[in-house]
Order: C-alpha cells, then sequence, then structure tokens
RNA sequence: GCCCUGGUAGCUUAGUUGGUAGAGCAGCGGCCUCUUAAGCCGACGGUCACAGGUUCGAAUCCUGUCCAGGGCACCA
C-alpha cells in the first residue's frame, strides 16, 4: 500500500492539475460543488424505456463522468449512475460557449448533470444529446482507468488490497464487485421476509456484554469508564434470546455481528454477521426443515439453484441429505463407534493417526475424526445431526437417553460450516451443570470452554419452553449464492492491518 | 503464530545468467464534428514497498521490516 510519503511526483501534478481547474471553474462563475440537482431518470431507465422518451422530453441525469472521446469539436462521454452508465454527445454548439468551456475543465471522475433529449448515434447508441451540463462535484483524485470492449474488460482494478482497502473505487469501476453487494443486501432482506412472514419478532440484544456466552471462541475485551469494569464484544447473542424466549415471546430473531478474537483467513473475519433465532415449542427436527425451507427459498429469490463455493459445484434446490455423525464417521472411518467409550474412541483416532492431548476428552476425539475424515466430504447440502454432549454444552440431550449425545444439527455446504443448531436445553439443572464443567475446563486451560453465566442460568430457573433454535453465518450464506471464495469479497470493508 | 508467493508511474504491466527501468491507459500540449479499449503527433511522469548487506555495478542476489494473497493452526 503506497502511502502518501511514497506517492510519487506525477500524482501529486495530476492533483495539482486538477485543483487548477478548479480555481478556473470559480473564475467563470461556477460553483464545482453545488447543493442540488433534480434528475428525471436513471441511466437504465432512459435505455429501458427508449422508444417513450426518444426525442420526446428532456432527460436530466446525474453521475460519475467515466470516458471521454473527444473528436474536435464533437465529445461523446459516458455517465455512470447507480443503475448503469448512457452515452452523452457534447458540443459547443448546444452547451454554449460557458458549457463549453466547463466541458474542456471536466475529468474523469467528476460529478455531474446533463439535460439534453434522446436519440441514437449513427451507429444506434442511445445518446443524451446534451443541451444543458452542470458540474455537481469536482474529483482531485485519478480514479483507475478501465476499459471496455463487447464485456471485455481491460485494465480491470484488479489489486484486492486497494479494492479492500479503498473499496469506493472497487465499487465504482467493478460491476461485479458492486453486485455482490447488492445481492448480499437482499439476501439479508430476504432472510427477513421468509422469518417475519413467519411470525417472527426482529429484536437487539446487546454487543457490549459483562460476560460473553453461547459460542466457544475468544473475545475481544474492552473497558467501560463508567462502571470501571471489564466488557466482552460479543461472540454471540444465543444467551440473550433465549432469555427473551423465556420473557415470553414465541419467536425471535437476530440478524447483527458477532467479534471472535481469532486468525483471519479465506473465511473467517473477526466480526461477522450472524442470524440466530429461536422458536418455541419445536425442536431440531423441525428446525432443519425450517433451515432447507430457507435456502430453498433464498434460491427461488435469486433465480438459481446452481451455486460455485470454491471448487464446487453445489445444487442448493435439491433436498439435503440428513445424516448422524456416527453414521458419517463408519462411512468415511470405517469405525463404528456408536457403543464406544471415551478409550475406545480414543484409540479410535490413534488408530487413525490423530495426534490427542491429555486435556482431551469424548467429544474432542469425536470432533478430531470428524474434522478429518467427514467434513473435508461434505460437499452437497448436509445436515449433521446429533454431537457429542461434552461440545455442546447448550443443547438438549439425545431422546433416546444416550448420556453422551444431544440434539444439535450443523448444516455443511462445500465442506463449510453454515448453520448450528438445537433443541435448546431448558432443563436449568442440566444447564447449571454443563456451564459448571465448561467453566472448570475453561479454568484446566481448554481455551474452547464456555462461561458460566448466572444471570442466565436464573433466568432458565423461571421456566423456559421447550425451544428450537438456529445460528446461521450470513457472510458465508453470501459467499454462496455470490460463488464468492474469499469472506473479504462480501465485506464492504474487511479487516486489513494498518 | 508458522510456511509459501508477491509488492515496478494514478491504473494495468515488461524487465533475460546482476550492467543502472520499457510500454499501454490516464494526465499535459497539438490535430480531428458520430466515437465507444476512438485515432494520430509530441513532451512529461519511477527512491523498482522500506532498511541494511554483497558487488566496480542491484528492480534482479542475501538479511531484516512492513503490507497483501494463498496454505497450516484456531475458529464460523
Amino acid at each position: 500500500m503506497a502511502t502518501d510519503k511514497s506517492i510519487g511526483k506525477s500524482l501529486a501534478e495530476i492533483i495539482e492539475v486538477r485543483k487548477d481547474k478548479l480555481k478556473q471553474l470559480r473564475e467563470l462563475g461556477i460553483n464545482p460543488y453545488p447543493y442540488e440537482y433534480k434528475r428525471s431518470h436513471f441511466c437504465n431507465d432512459i435505455i429501458n424505456n427508449y422508444t417513450d422518451i426518444k426525442e420526446k422530453v428532456v432527460v436530466k441525469v446525474a453521475g460519475r463522468l467515466s470516458s471521454i472521446r473527444q473528436m474536435g469539436r464533437a465529445n461523446f462521454a459516458d455517465i455512470q449512475d447507480s443503475s448503469g452508465k448512457i452515452q452523452v454527445f457534447l458540443q459547443e454548439k448546444k452547451l454554449g460557449n460557458l458549457g463549453y468551456k466547463l466541458f474542456k475543465l471536466l475529468d474523469l471522475g467528476d460529478i455531474i448533470g446533463v439535460a439534453g433529449t434522446v436519440t441514437e448515434t449513427r451507429t444506434g447508441q442511445i445518446t443524451i444529446f446534451a443541451e444543458e451540463l452542470t458540474i455537481l462535484s469536482k474529483s482531485l483524485r485519478p480514479l483507475p482507468v478501465v476499459k471496455e470492449k463487447d464485456g471485455k474488460v481491460y485494465d480491470a482494478f484488479k489489486d484486492k488490497e486497494q479494492r479492500y482497502r479503498q473499496r469506493y473505487l472497487d465499487l465504482i469501476v467493478n460491476p461485479e464487485s458492486k453486485n455482490v453487494f447488492e445481492t448480499r443486501s437482499r439476501l439479508t432482506q430476504w432472510t427477513r421476509d421468509f422469518l417475519n412472514n413467519r411470525g417472527y419478532l426482529e429484536v437487539e440484544t446487546p454487543i457490549l456484554q459483562p460476560l460473553y456466552g453461547g459460542a466457544s471462541a475468544t473475545p475481544f475485551k474492552t473497558h467501560y469508564n463508567a462502571l470501571n469494569r471489564e466488557f466482552f464484544l460479543r461472540i454471540a447473542d444465543e444467551l440473550y434470546l433465549k432469555r427473551l424466549i423465556i420473557g415470553g415471546f414465541d419467536k425471535v430473531y437476530e440478524i447483527s455481528k458477532n467479534f471472535r478474537n481469532e486468525g483471519v483467513d479465506r473465511t473467517h473475519n473477526p466480526e461477522f454477521t450472524a442470524l440466530e433465532f429461536y422458536e418455541t415449542y419445536v425442536d431440531y427436527n423441525y428446525m432443519m426443515d425450517f433451515v432447507e425451507d430457507l435456502f430453498h427459498n433464498l434460491c427461488e429469490r435469486l433465480g438459481k439453484s446452481i451455486f460455485h463455493y470454491d471448487e464446487h459445484e453445489i445444487d442448493i434446490s435439491q433436498p439435503f441429505q440428513r445424516k448422524t455423525m456416527f453414521e458419517l464417521l463408519e462411512e468415511y472411518t470405517g469405525l463404528n463407534l456408536k457403543e464406544a467409550d471415551e478409550d475406545e474412541m480414543k484409540n479410535a483416532c490413534e488408530s487413525k493417526g490423530i495426534k490427542t492431548e491429555s486435556t482431551d476428552h469424548y467429544g474432542n476425539y469425536i470432533e478430531y475424526l470428524f474434522d478429518r475424515f467427514v467434513e473435508p466430504n461434505l460437499i452437497q447440502p448436509t445436515f449433521v445431526m446429533d454431537y457429542p454432549k461434552a461440545i455442546s454444552p447448550l443443547a438438549k440431550i439425545k431422546r433416546d437417553g444416550s448420556d453422551r449425545i444431544v440434539e444439535r444439527f450443523e448444516l455443511f455446504i462445500g465442506a463449510k460450516e453454515f448453520a448450528n443448531a438445537f433443541s435448546e436445553l431448558n432443563d436449568p439443572i442440566d444447564q447449571e451443570e454443563r456451564l459448571r464443567t465448561q467453566e472448570r475446563l475453561g479454568a484446566e486451560g481448554d481455551a474452547e470452554a464456555q462461561t458460566y453465566d448466572k444471570d442466565f442460568i436464573t433466568a432458565m430457573e423461571y421456566g423456559m419452553p421447550p425451544t428450537g433454535g438456529v445460528g446461521v453465518g450470513i457472510d458465508r450464506m453470501t459467499m454462496l449464492f455470490t460463488n464468492q471464495s474469499s469472506i473479504r469479497d462480501v465485506l464492504l470493508f474487511p479487516q486489513m492491518k494498518y
């Protein structure tokens, strides 16, 4: 990344030239930064309604000057707004002396307004023949220059670092990037629609929390001066949403940022967006149907069913596979571990070449085997059901009576986790024991152990209805539905070092 | 945190076993009244990420630092 110090002389010169043009505009009595412009059309509206508009009305468009082609006294330019681009034809005899002087002082990147009638050029291109030109904002820095012919882009602005650090430039010159973010916004809106239509209530719960919980992760810490107390940026909103279920709401959800003080990579950003939703009197089987419906619904609204995630082609419109963790372990390791105890599970790990640690327990062993042998194979949408209790302290014991397994599922697509859900534990005594166990594991050095939240236990002691709950990673969902393989390409401002 | 790869003009880039940086676009000055990667002519524009080192000589080789991308670990 070039710093101002290292920017060469030539950029400084370009900026000086533009500042000089700014001065010249002011000397002509033109305000280069006026207050408003009443536009009549977006560029694409003109192109789409050309036959109605043709030569009949004066249109006024506003946007960024993105290309200029000068032929003596005939000038063509492209103006780009949020809808797209349209060509403008400019000549002195229409613009007048002052208007033409203004035109000559324009640079690529300037924000301008153009008024004129619409007709076709000799080559058949829909074009505004400018009668009036207005500068709306003078640009002082040169934009990346991107050329295009027949849909092929030349000199594309593709430096990843600069695209992330100066996302606005990326959005101006890379329409496909802008499209990803527009799609992201639609996906979250459609997700809200889906939940709202089913009677869900959208809520907001604290991001600044006195205690972090609801997930296994390292938090960001901060200090609240007024209370002279350590606070945490939330790693999940689960425990607050459950308090609302206890409070009598039947169906609640929240779409909001979580923060985890962990590594950054292609699928992780320290702040990321999660959807969590909870519904009373349902279990994880109901929630599996629900999640599948949600994904199918998003597919439908996008009008697509095949997506590309990493090198995989994924069909979201098909029914999702549903398999238990033990079924999958047997499928991919050949070992039937359903009845295995902790020692046998440990042996299974070692027989498969997995190194274990002295602090590991039954749950870890299953996790290791699953992560190594099963997860990489879960390409098409698959619900993995029934996780070890030891790594699922907020989920209810499996109803068949097994004490080691809980009713939990995760949705895997493209070998990545997309959703995590439980038949929520609502037995306050069991919950207290499980969080106490987590607290003890944490004290023994287990970095993934969850915290003991007394206030949450108190809430549960008042009685929590049977509830199904789900968390969905919105960033990953966006990656899937926009065919992006890096989380940075679905975050407007991904985390960067400074 | 570790490993690999990379960083050359505002943008996109070339640069051979080390010989002292070349182009296109943009910008600047000309020419041009239907172009659209407009074209033609001309002159500009570079501390080759940063700092050391080796060498007669470094964009190039070595070391360190910064930043990025990818991978590992951790996680979603």
